[in-house]
DNA sequence: TTGCGTGCAAAGGTTTTGCATGGCA
DNA sequence: TGCCATGCAAAACCTTTGCACGCAA
Protein backbone atom coordinates (compact mmCIF):
# COMPACT_ATOMS: atom_id res chain seq x y z
CA UNK A 1 0.00 0.00 0.00
CA UNK A 2 2.78 2.68 0.91
CA UNK A 3 4.86 1.57 -1.78
CA UNK A 4 8.80 2.39 -1.77
CA UNK A 5 10.64 5.99 -1.21
CA UNK A 6 10.16 7.92 -4.09
CA UNK A 7 13.40 8.74 -5.69
CA UNK A 8 15.30 11.97 -4.86
CA UNK A 9 15.35 13.24 -8.64
CA UNK A 10 16.38 16.99 -9.12
CA UNK A 11 12.74 18.07 -10.46
CA UNK A 12 10.94 16.51 -6.92
CA UNK A 13 14.20 18.26 -5.16
CA UNK A 14 13.89 21.69 -6.65
CA UNK A 15 9.93 21.45 -6.39
CA UNK A 16 9.97 20.81 -2.48
CA UNK A 17 12.31 23.60 -2.48
CA UNK A 18 10.13 26.11 -4.01
CA UNK A 19 7.14 24.57 -1.92
CA UNK A 20 9.02 25.21 1.07
CA UNK A 21 10.32 29.09 0.24
CA UNK A 22 6.59 29.75 -0.05
CA UNK A 23 5.05 27.72 2.45
CA UNK A 24 2.71 30.22 4.04
CA UNK A 25 0.88 30.81 0.70
CA UNK A 26 -0.60 28.71 -2.06
CA UNK A 27 1.22 28.13 -5.46
CA UNK A 28 0.20 27.31 -9.18
CA UNK A 29 1.48 24.35 -11.17
CA UNK A 30 2.70 27.44 -13.32
CA UNK A 31 4.38 29.22 -10.24
CA UNK A 32 6.02 25.62 -9.61
CA UNK A 33 7.26 25.55 -13.15
CA UNK A 34 8.18 29.04 -14.14
CA UNK A 35 10.50 29.50 -11.02
CA UNK A 36 12.31 26.57 -11.83
CA UNK A 37 13.49 27.04 -15.02
CA UNK A 38 14.31 30.47 -13.61
CA UNK A 39 16.62 28.55 -11.91
CA UNK A 40 17.64 27.26 -15.32
CA UNK A 41 16.45 23.83 -14.37
CA UNK A 42 15.17 22.40 -17.72
CA UNK A 43 11.40 20.66 -16.57
CA UNK A 44 8.16 20.18 -18.30
CA UNK A 45 4.98 20.78 -17.06
CA UNK A 46 4.14 17.70 -16.90
CA UNK A 47 6.94 16.56 -14.76
CA UNK A 48 5.15 19.17 -12.13
CA UNK A 49 1.96 17.87 -12.42
CA UNK A 50 2.77 14.61 -12.09
CA UNK A 51 5.03 15.25 -9.14
CA UNK A 52 1.98 17.16 -7.46
CA UNK A 53 -0.20 14.44 -7.47
CA UNK A 54 2.45 12.19 -6.46
CA UNK A 55 3.50 14.57 -3.45
CA UNK A 56 -0.64 14.75 -2.47
CA UNK A 57 -1.07 11.51 -2.30
CA UNK A 58 1.89 10.87 0.01
CA UNK A 59 -0.08 13.80 1.83
CA UNK A 60 3.38 16.25 1.76
CA UNK A 61 1.15 18.78 -0.63
CA UNK A 62 -2.46 19.84 0.39
CA UNK A 63 -4.33 20.55 -2.98
CA UNK A 64 -7.05 23.46 -3.69
CA UNK A 65 -9.24 23.20 -6.54
CA UNK A 66 -11.92 25.41 -5.48
CA UNK A 67 -11.43 28.70 -7.27
CA UNK A 68 -13.38 29.41 -10.16
CA UNK A 69 -12.67 28.22 -13.43
CA UNK A 70 -8.88 29.57 -12.01
CA UNK A 71 -6.15 27.00 -11.62
CA UNK A 72 -5.14 24.54 -8.79
CA UNK A 73 -2.98 25.63 -6.38
CA UNK A 74 -1.04 23.79 -4.05
CA UNK A 75 0.58 24.27 -0.73
CA UNK A 76 2.92 22.18 1.36
CA UNK A 77 0.82 20.47 4.13
CA UNK A 78 2.35 21.70 7.82
CA UNK A 79 4.79 18.61 8.69
CA UNK A 80 3.76 19.13 12.57
CA UNK A 81 -0.08 19.50 12.25
CA UNK A 82 -2.44 16.65 11.16
CA UNK A 83 -4.51 18.20 8.31
CA UNK A 84 -6.93 15.95 7.88
CA UNK A 85 -7.82 16.69 11.74
CA UNK A 86 -9.04 20.58 10.86
CA UNK A 87 -10.56 22.98 8.48
CA UNK A 88 -8.50 25.05 6.26
CA UNK A 89 -9.57 29.14 6.44
CA UNK A 90 -8.14 30.45 2.84
CA UNK A 91 -8.30 34.38 2.28
CA UNK A 92 -9.56 35.36 -1.57
CA UNK A 93 -7.90 38.27 -1.04
CA UNK A 94 -3.89 36.81 -0.60
CA UNK A 95 -4.09 33.20 -0.97
CA UNK A 96 -2.78 32.59 2.86
CA UNK A 97 -3.84 29.36 4.83
CA UNK A 98 -4.81 29.68 8.15
CA UNK A 99 -5.05 25.97 9.98
CA UNK A 100 -7.85 25.85 12.01
CA UNK A 101 -6.10 23.39 14.46
CA UNK A 102 -7.76 24.77 17.70
CA UNK A 103 -10.10 22.90 20.05
CA UNK A 104 -13.34 24.22 18.15
CA UNK A 105 -12.63 21.84 16.16
CA UNK A 106 -14.68 19.29 18.05
CA UNK A 107 -17.50 21.73 18.24
CA UNK A 108 -17.98 21.65 14.94
CA UNK A 109 -17.67 18.13 14.52
CA UNK A 110 -20.61 17.55 17.36
CA UNK A 111 -22.14 20.11 15.94
CA UNK A 112 -22.54 18.69 12.40
CA UNK A 113 -22.93 15.02 13.79
CA UNK A 114 -25.87 15.85 16.14
CA UNK A 115 -27.74 19.12 14.45
CA UNK A 116 -27.41 17.53 10.90
CA UNK A 117 -26.34 13.99 11.02
CA UNK A 118 -23.47 14.91 9.20
CA UNK A 119 -19.72 13.39 9.23
CA UNK A 120 -17.27 16.02 8.35
CA UNK A 121 -14.33 15.22 6.04
CA UNK A 122 -11.32 18.52 6.73
CA UNK A 123 -9.93 16.97 3.72
CA UNK A 124 -11.54 19.20 0.82
CA UNK A 125 -13.32 21.29 2.81
CA UNK A 126 -12.28 24.80 2.55
CA UNK A 127 -13.70 27.78 4.22
CA UNK A 128 -13.21 31.18 1.96
CA UNK A 129 -13.10 34.62 3.24
CA UNK A 130 -10.73 37.73 4.05
CA UNK A 131 -8.08 36.88 6.96
CA UNK A 132 -7.14 40.11 9.24
CA UNK A 133 -4.51 41.98 7.18
CA UNK A 134 -6.16 41.62 4.02
CA UNK A 135 -9.41 43.07 5.78
CA UNK A 136 -7.78 46.10 7.25
CA UNK A 137 -6.34 47.03 4.11
CA UNK A 138 -9.96 47.15 2.92
CA UNK A 139 -11.02 49.15 5.58
CA UNK A 140 -8.14 51.28 5.33
CA UNK A 141 -9.12 51.82 1.09
CA UNK A 142 -12.62 52.57 2.65
CA UNK A 143 -11.69 55.62 4.46
CA UNK A 144 -10.08 57.08 1.53
CA UNK A 145 -12.76 56.23 -0.51
CA UNK A 146 -15.52 55.81 1.39
CA UNK A 147 -17.60 53.00 -1.30
CA UNK A 148 -17.31 49.93 1.07
CA UNK A 149 -15.88 46.82 0.76
CA UNK A 150 -15.22 45.26 -2.40
CA UNK A 151 -14.57 41.72 -1.79
CA UNK A 152 -12.77 39.82 -5.13
CA UNK A 153 -15.47 37.67 -6.66
CA UNK A 154 -16.58 35.07 -4.78
CA UNK A 155 -15.36 31.66 -5.98
CA UNK A 156 -18.20 29.69 -6.39
CA UNK B 1 -27.99 47.21 -11.93
CA UNK B 2 -30.44 44.63 -11.91
CA UNK B 3 -31.04 44.63 -15.31
CA UNK B 4 -34.52 43.94 -16.95
CA UNK B 5 -36.32 40.41 -16.52
CA UNK B 6 -35.01 37.29 -18.45
CA UNK B 7 -37.07 36.65 -21.52
CA UNK B 8 -39.25 33.04 -20.41
CA UNK B 9 -37.97 30.87 -23.24
CA UNK B 10 -38.05 27.16 -23.60
CA UNK B 11 -34.43 26.49 -22.89
CA UNK B 12 -34.70 28.38 -19.14
CA UNK B 13 -38.14 26.84 -18.60
CA UNK B 14 -37.32 23.16 -19.04
CA UNK B 15 -33.88 23.94 -17.26
CA UNK B 16 -35.68 24.96 -14.23
CA UNK B 17 -37.99 22.24 -14.46
CA UNK B 18 -35.57 19.69 -13.98
CA UNK B 19 -33.58 21.95 -11.57
CA UNK B 20 -36.73 22.04 -9.30
CA UNK B 21 -37.31 18.25 -9.91
CA UNK B 22 -33.87 17.39 -8.46
CA UNK B 23 -33.73 20.64 -5.84
CA UNK B 24 -32.96 17.85 -3.49
CA UNK B 25 -29.36 16.81 -5.50
CA UNK B 26 -26.75 18.85 -7.23
CA UNK B 27 -26.93 18.35 -11.11
CA UNK B 28 -24.09 18.72 -13.82
CA UNK B 29 -24.35 20.83 -17.50
CA UNK B 30 -24.32 17.46 -18.99
CA UNK B 31 -26.99 15.74 -16.51
CA UNK B 32 -29.24 19.29 -17.47
CA UNK B 33 -28.20 18.60 -21.06
CA UNK B 34 -28.76 15.00 -21.28
CA UNK B 35 -32.29 15.42 -19.88
CA UNK B 36 -33.53 18.07 -22.02
CA UNK B 37 -32.40 16.54 -25.10
CA UNK B 38 -34.00 13.17 -24.04
CA UNK B 39 -37.27 15.32 -23.16
CA UNK B 40 -37.03 15.82 -27.13
CA UNK B 41 -35.93 19.33 -26.83
CA UNK B 42 -32.82 20.73 -29.26
CA UNK B 43 -30.70 22.40 -27.05
CA UNK B 44 -26.64 23.02 -27.08
CA UNK B 45 -24.17 22.70 -24.12
CA UNK B 46 -23.94 26.45 -25.06
CA UNK B 47 -26.93 27.15 -24.09
CA UNK B 48 -26.95 25.29 -20.79
CA UNK B 49 -24.14 27.14 -19.50
CA UNK B 50 -25.01 30.69 -20.52
CA UNK B 51 -28.47 29.83 -18.62
CA UNK B 52 -26.77 28.03 -15.82
CA UNK B 53 -24.27 31.39 -15.48
CA UNK B 54 -26.79 33.61 -15.55
CA UNK B 55 -29.57 31.79 -13.07
CA UNK B 56 -26.63 32.12 -10.97
CA UNK B 57 -26.19 35.97 -11.37
CA UNK B 58 -29.73 36.32 -10.06
CA UNK B 59 -28.89 33.63 -7.23
CA UNK B 60 -31.21 31.64 -8.39
CA UNK B 61 -28.89 28.32 -9.00
CA UNK B 62 -25.75 27.59 -6.91
CA UNK B 63 -22.65 26.69 -8.46
CA UNK B 64 -20.20 24.19 -7.10
CA UNK B 65 -16.47 23.52 -8.25
CA UNK B 66 -14.87 22.13 -5.08
CA UNK B 67 -14.66 18.05 -6.60
CA UNK B 68 -11.55 16.94 -7.81
CA UNK B 69 -11.39 17.60 -11.28
CA UNK B 70 -14.76 17.00 -12.07
CA UNK B 71 -17.14 19.18 -13.79
CA UNK B 72 -19.06 21.99 -11.96
CA UNK B 73 -22.40 21.00 -10.39
CA UNK B 74 -25.53 23.00 -9.57
CA UNK B 75 -28.73 23.02 -7.68
CA UNK B 76 -31.48 25.21 -6.93
CA UNK B 77 -31.12 28.05 -3.87
CA UNK B 78 -33.88 27.15 -1.71
CA UNK B 79 -36.07 30.58 -2.25
CA UNK B 80 -36.67 30.64 1.16
CA UNK B 81 -33.48 30.40 2.27
CA UNK B 82 -30.35 33.09 2.29
CA UNK B 83 -27.97 31.06 1.25
CA UNK B 84 -25.35 33.58 1.55
CA UNK B 85 -25.67 33.69 4.97
CA UNK B 86 -25.09 29.68 5.93
CA UNK B 87 -22.22 26.73 5.24
CA UNK B 88 -22.92 24.10 2.83
CA UNK B 89 -22.33 20.34 3.65
CA UNK B 90 -21.86 18.65 0.93
CA UNK B 91 -22.45 14.68 0.97
CA UNK B 92 -19.46 12.86 -1.09
CA UNK B 93 -21.44 9.75 -1.52
CA UNK B 94 -24.69 11.31 -3.04
CA UNK B 95 -24.11 14.76 -3.79
CA UNK B 96 -27.05 15.72 -0.97
CA UNK B 97 -26.48 19.39 0.26
CA UNK B 98 -27.77 20.24 3.76
CA UNK B 99 -28.39 23.70 4.15
CA UNK B 100 -26.67 24.90 7.88
CA UNK B 101 -29.29 27.50 8.68
CA UNK B 102 -29.16 26.79 11.95
CA UNK B 103 -27.83 29.00 15.15
CA UNK B 104 -23.95 27.45 15.45
CA UNK B 105 -23.47 29.81 12.30
CA UNK B 106 -23.07 33.02 14.71
CA UNK B 107 -20.83 30.75 17.16
CA UNK B 108 -18.74 29.68 14.14
CA UNK B 109 -18.47 33.33 12.35
CA UNK B 110 -17.42 34.60 16.10
CA UNK B 111 -14.76 31.97 16.60
CA UNK B 112 -13.26 32.86 13.55
CA UNK B 113 -13.57 36.50 13.66
CA UNK B 114 -12.17 36.78 17.62
CA UNK B 115 -10.15 33.21 17.06
CA UNK B 116 -8.67 33.45 13.77
CA UNK B 117 -9.23 37.32 12.61
CA UNK B 118 -11.07 35.76 9.62
CA UNK B 119 -14.00 37.01 7.94
CA UNK B 120 -16.26 34.09 6.38
CA UNK B 121 -17.44 34.23 3.24
CA UNK B 122 -20.14 31.48 3.15
CA UNK B 123 -20.62 31.32 -0.36
CA UNK B 124 -18.17 29.05 -2.53
CA UNK B 125 -17.12 27.65 1.21
CA UNK B 126 -18.69 24.11 1.72
CA UNK B 127 -17.89 21.13 3.77
CA UNK B 128 -17.89 17.84 2.66
CA UNK B 129 -18.27 14.67 4.80
CA UNK B 130 -21.15 11.86 4.24
CA UNK B 131 -24.50 12.11 5.77
CA UNK B 132 -26.45 10.22 7.50
CA UNK B 133 -28.17 7.94 5.30
CA UNK B 134 -25.01 7.24 3.64
CA UNK B 135 -23.37 6.74 6.69
CA UNK B 136 -25.88 4.65 7.81
CA UNK B 137 -25.40 2.33 4.56
CA UNK B 138 -21.79 2.18 4.94
CA UNK B 139 -22.36 0.62 8.23
CA UNK B 140 -24.32 -2.02 6.75
CA UNK B 141 -21.74 -2.38 4.12
CA UNK B 142 -18.97 -2.69 6.97
CA UNK B 143 -21.29 -5.45 8.67
CA UNK B 144 -20.94 -7.21 5.72
CA UNK B 145 -17.65 -6.97 4.52
CA UNK B 146 -15.72 -6.56 7.76
CA UNK B 147 -13.62 -4.15 5.41
CA UNK B 148 -14.11 -0.87 7.29
CA UNK B 149 -15.54 2.48 5.68
CA UNK B 150 -14.26 3.67 2.85
CA UNK B 151 -15.43 6.80 1.68
CA UNK B 152 -15.54 8.48 -2.26
CA UNK B 153 -11.67 9.75 -2.87
CA UNK B 154 -11.44 12.72 -1.03
CA UNK B 155 -12.05 16.08 -3.12
CA UNK B 156 -9.16 17.78 -2.47
C1' DT C 1 -39.06 46.19 -34.04
C1' DT C 2 -35.56 45.64 -30.45
C1' DG C 3 -32.12 43.22 -28.51
C1' DC C 4 -31.83 39.08 -25.75
C1' DG C 5 -31.35 34.12 -26.48
C1' DT C 6 -29.63 30.36 -29.26
C1' DG C 7 -26.81 27.10 -32.16
C1' DC C 8 -22.73 25.90 -34.35
C1' DA C 9 -18.02 25.62 -34.64
C1' DA C 10 -13.88 26.68 -32.90
C1' DA C 11 -10.92 28.27 -29.36
C1' DG C 12 -9.36 28.35 -24.58
C1' DG C 13 -6.85 26.69 -20.76
C1' DT C 14 -5.49 23.41 -17.48
C1' DT C 15 -4.44 18.82 -16.76
C1' DT C 16 -3.70 14.00 -18.41
C1' DT C 17 -1.86 10.27 -21.28
C1' DG C 18 1.18 7.38 -24.63
C1' DC C 19 5.49 6.29 -25.78
C1' DA C 20 10.34 6.35 -25.95
C1' DT C 21 14.25 7.85 -23.31
C1' DG C 22 16.90 9.06 -19.17
C1' DG C 23 18.40 8.47 -14.46
C1' DC C 24 18.11 6.82 -9.46
C1' DA C 25 18.95 2.95 -6.45
C1' DT D 1 20.05 -4.03 -14.10
C1' DG D 2 15.24 -2.82 -12.95
C1' DC D 3 12.02 0.42 -12.54
C1' DC D 4 10.67 4.83 -11.70
C1' DA D 5 10.86 9.51 -13.57
C1' DT D 6 10.94 12.58 -17.41
C1' DG D 7 10.05 15.04 -21.90
C1' DC D 8 7.53 15.76 -25.88
C1' DA D 9 3.49 15.93 -28.37
C1' DA D 10 -1.00 15.16 -28.57
C1' DA D 11 -5.27 14.24 -26.43
C1' DA D 12 -8.84 14.98 -23.11
C1' DC D 13 -11.84 17.66 -20.76
C1' DC D 14 -15.06 21.10 -19.44
C1' DT D 15 -16.20 25.59 -20.47
C1' DT D 16 -16.16 29.96 -23.07
C1' DT D 17 -16.41 32.90 -27.16
C1' DG D 18 -17.53 34.82 -32.04
C1' DC D 19 -20.83 35.31 -35.21
C1' DA D 20 -25.13 34.96 -37.52
C1' DC D 21 -29.77 33.79 -36.90
C1' DG D 22 -34.17 33.16 -34.25
C1' DC D 23 -37.53 34.42 -31.12
C1' DA D 24 -39.76 36.71 -26.87
C1' DA D 25 -41.65 41.00 -25.49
Amino acid sequence: MAGREPYRTKARTEMMRYLEENRLRTVSAEDILQDLQKSGLRISATTVYRNLEKLCQEHIVMKFVAEKGEKAVYQLEHAEKQCKEHLHLKCLKCGTVIHMDCGFMEEVESHLKEGHGFTLQCEGSVLYGVCETCAKQNNEEEKQKETGLHFKKNPV
